[in-house]
DNA sequence: CTTGCACCTGACGCCGACGTCAGGTTTTAG
DNA sequence: CTAAAACCTGACGTCGGCGTCAGGTGCAAG
């Protein structure tokens, strides 16, 4: 296939599928005119790209990971660089939660504060575990 | 407190600081020197401006959230952003978890084939669920 | 008073993941 | 055969979150 079907198919723009060639991340033979001609797999592979991207790595990780797979690797120390990353993912995920609970809490707080303006009287501030 | 103490309090840089404020996220008063003066909130407010960047929140949901906050107001558009901030994460997580499956498989799968060239035979692979 | 650190503003640098424009070639449809 | 589409290679633009350098000021201590 050539460029802008694996690009449909993928659903990335032409752009991104050069950029990554750049990045060495997707590979490609070249035809007479010296357009890319790229196998079915490829469509695959940039899916594979995308997720990894999605699911914000670096691009250095991005390589390392698929030259491992490219490799047939059975390499640990690809199992630790997942892991660190879902790790560093699930992280954030707590912050933020903790920030959407926080101000959860907040907006909570306002909005009985302002019910309270009415009825007068007092608690204190409750937490609002979602 | 000075710049340089809170940014030591809460653990970012000077410069950083001056970004928040550059973009609108952070307050301070001045002193007859011009020399910015802040608040001890401001510490707890910078860790939340942290902890919001660290979800991975880009600087205008960042800017939302706070002004919402400040503004004491109780509004489901907020509630609404930090859920769909959240899923977006949640959707991150499960890219990731994807494709770490996949590669675990595709290590399995290449170990396993390792081991069949002396012994052959085996079992279908085993999810590694963590 | 002088030293010296903390602070100030302004501005350029950087990395990542492309978008986009320019100017030329190849392939395809009619 | 020709026009249009798809492709090619540079190369510069962008945005976010600061780092860093330059050149000048404020503040406390000896």
């Amino acid at each position: 296939m050539r460029i802008g079907e694996v690009a449909a198919k993928a659903g990335v723009s032409v752009r991104a599928l050069r950029y990554y060639e750049e990045r060495d991340l997707l590979h490609c033979t070249r035809n007479l005119g010296g357009q890319r001609q790229y196998t079915a797999d490829a469509v695959e592979r940039v899916c594979l790209i995308r997720r990894l991207y999605s699911a914000g790595l670096p691009s250095r990780i991005v390589r390392e990971v698929l030259s491992f797979a490219d490799a047939g690797g059975a390499s640990p120390e690809l199992v630790g660089l997942l892991t660190a990353e879902r790790d560093r993912l699930e992280r954030q995920m707590t912050d933020l939660r903790d920030a959407r609970d926080r101000l959860h809490a907040c907006i909570t707080e306002a909005h009985r504060d302002g019910e309270a303006e009415r009825s007068s009287g007092d608690g204190s501030p409750r937490d609002g575990r979602t």
